[in-house]
DNA sequence: TTTTATTTTCAATAATTATTGAAAATTCAA
DNA sequence: TTGAATTTTCAATAATTATTGAAAATAAAA
């Protein structure tokens, strides 16, 4: 067994584990599995790939593949792309993962937290009464504070993202 | 239709509203609806509730307000409580909303996120080989990033609950 | 235009995850 | 101890979510 076969082995082994971990990541945050993998196999690969080199290297169907990237595209975490001359469309994953996450993290807030928030405001302002006091202020502290919350969350992305263009800058100013 | 009646109703429907939010809230980041429900519902409690009274409440099975109480307990966002000379068990939620998100983002963090860093760890320190030079330094270039990122993370995770500990303070000087 | 390569859609199906409900276990008073 | 009140467990089932695959749509070449 030569030094090559072993080497490749070992990336192959790695490369297996990897594409597994981040797929049971993304279907533990509510990402499908098959879209976490794609995802994977994208941030591994030095080139653009092709729908049908997914569905060789994750053995899943056209369909699964053409759905994931359109979301993965959709979550602004992949584009597509074309060759000169080629049919072919090709896909790549963003790799820096600073962007990946707040990319995520907007989206998220956007799809998922936004309506709660919606719904808060219109709780807050409910009508004052002197009956089932304690009920309704309950309800009112906890909507209040839930949009406090939020609120801050909001400042401590922005300051994250901040932190990203840092760091990007950095990495840039290093090479 | 007297005042206390139009009073009930609003009440019932937002309360209504908001346990269906957050019902569908935990669901999107993958904790089950009827957890996120139990939560929401003793979030708007002023008083601990018993098992029975949430079964009334969501109209769900005793089983599954046992096993739902078990894991918001098992997450750190709920508490039982014993009443003298009752038998009964009495459950009340985290209320404050930067505990429970500083207390999630742990528990995820541990269950989640620490296998993937582990696996990158043992990545990379992979052989190094002149062949397959590029596969390799994609891998070793993504799980270095990402593991830099997991880094970063902790230390705002570790900003925000220090942030949250004096946004409480602030609050209880107020009092 | 027609043909061919390629991608997308979506009804059917598979896989996964949540829920029930009744039996078993537990806990405490008598 | 026994028995009543209460909680927990877990196999069966329901509900939800992901995946397939083939037909329809699209886009470029002939």
């Amino acid at each position: 067994m030569s030094y090559l076969c072993v080497m490749t082995m070992k990336y192959d082994e790695a490369k297996h584990r990897f594409i597994q971990q981040w797929g049971a990541l993304g279907s533990a945050w509510g990402i499908s599995r098959t879209m976490a993998q794609i995802q994977a196999v994208l941030l591994l690969s030095p080139e653009p790939m092709t729908a049908d080199e997914l569905m060789d290297e994750l053995g899943i169907s056209r369909g699964n593949v053409s759905m994931s990237l359109k979301s993965l595209i959709e979550w602004g975490v992949a584009t597509k792309e074309y060759k000169a001359g080629e049919r072919k469309e090709y896909f790549k994953a963003e790799k820096d993962i600073y962007r990946i996450a707040t990319q995520v993290a907007h989206e998220r807030r956007k799809r998922e937290l936004e309506p709660v928030l919606h719904m808060l405001e219109s709780i807050k302002d409910m009508d004052d009464q002197e009956i089932t006091k304690s009920k309704r202020e309950e309800m009112q502290k906890i909507s209040g504070d839930i949009l406090d919350f939020a609120k801050k969350s909001d400042s401590l992305l922005k300051k994250f993202i901040s932190a990203e263009k840092n760091w990007f800058l950095n990495k840039i100013m290093k090479l």
